[in-house]
DNA sequence: TTAGAGTTTTATCAAACAGTCAAGATTTCG
DNA sequence: CGAAATCTTGACTGTTTGATAAAACTCTAA
């Protein structure tokens, strides 16, 4: 008999092997096109298959879409959970940004597959949201709160403060076709990344207002 | 012989009616689905016509989707355009990012057209960017370029300083879906964008680090 | 080495899709 | 009014798409 992937039973080297190719080839699909304007044929042109063979191991187009969320999220929600109560608040937030903007870097497909999903008002993964997201986002938003009450951040709502870290970072995966118009193509990705870390790092911890309030030359922070 | 509405000519009630009710619904589904995502039977039946009428006023999906942009592409970078030079640099950034927020606000669904199409590599209207936005960006960051050497805010990049306002605030439009599950039902819409404002004036004015550097209840911004 | 599990392919299907055509209905305007 | 221009529709075409069936092939473990 057939050993399909929801079953609970060792999976085969092709099964793995080619499970694998598929869903490389499902991100790259469903990043650029959303999942209607995906389609079965292109992924497996791009997985080096046929789309019945294809099909023989995900049976329809959704389980495949599926199990690519249920692999990213965990994945994709990992910075946020490594927030932590116990360094200083302020290089933490900074850290949390860091990695935020580091997986921008590494993982802009990942990041397009979740933007495109939410966009289309993530009808696939709301129940996801509900289960996986909001429960650490409040938690995390009950961190942020008692350091607030400490006085070591601003207070402020802290879940538009991690939406904030979450839009600008995001900013450079999911958008990044108008900033490589707006920004040339001068310094390459390494280069947009680096200016953008240092960046976030001054709008978060100091805003935009200078230091000094008179009209001299503002000292510019280093990293 | 056709009035066809690429030719010059003087538009009908009907047509400029129909036209009207075409562009709307494919509004409504180009920013549900996407280009590819979006078809011309749906976009004809939300209009309340058929299919066949509706490619009279359009002869091919690109042709809505291209006249859509167009109408739409003014609208969106009005709000930058506003930015002055006469103003002071600190309400004038202000201002602009109040009204970035409320065309999240009020114009969602465009918001999320042109970010399903910038998350898809922006195939369609790169050439659009390149001659529209670019030099927009390029002449407002030279404005912001001026205030920073006057010491009248800080001394960052002025092209990440425009693409974090564009990311925070349009982020309630674009991913609404994923702000709705973590703010929870409390709260309207309305409620929604003004903590979102009072977060973000915060957020580009004072940033995180709080006043005091002691261990105070730290002084909480009014607008 | 060989039986059977596991994998791949060819052929096929029905629905969805973008787009066409010509005939009929309606509006406009002299 | 009445004819020309404009608008609308049903029927249709060729293609793409998600999905299936079954035969043919390959791998693996006893």
């Amino acid at each position: 008999m057939k050993a399909r992937a929801t079953e609970t039973q060792r999976k085969t080297r092709i099964q793995m092997e080619n499970e694998e190719k598929i869903l490389d080839a499902a991100l790259e699909e469903f990043s650029a096109h959303g999942f209607r304007g995906a389609t079965i044929d292109r992924i497996a042109e791009h997985a080096g298959m046929s789309k019945p063979n294809l099909l023989y191991y995900f049976r329809r187009k959704q389980d495949i879409y599926e199990a690519l969320i249920a692999r990213l999220l965990d994945t994709w929600l990992e910075p946020l959970r490594e927030l932590d109560a116990i360094g200083d608040p302020l290089p933490e937030l900074q850290s949390y940004i860091r990695r935020k903007l580091e997986m921008a870097r590494d993982f802009p497909r990942e990041s397009r597959l979740f933007a495109n999903e939410i966009l289309q008002g993530a009808p696939r993964i709301k129940r996801l949201l509900e289960t996986e997201l909001k429960p650490l986002v409040d938690e995390k938003a009950e961190l942020l709160r008692s350091w607030m009450k400490a006085g070591k951040i601003n207070a402020v709502d802290p879940r538009h403060l991690i939406f904030s870290i979450w839009s600008t970072t995001q900013h450079y995966a999911d958008f990044d076709a108008q900033v490589q118009v707006i920004l040339g193509p001068d310094r390459g990705a390494e280069g947009r990344f680096e200016d953008a870390a240092r960046y976030l790092e001054t709008l978060f911890l100091d805003g935009l207002r200078p230091k000094a309030s008179g009209g001299e030359t503002p000292r510019i922070r280093n990293l």
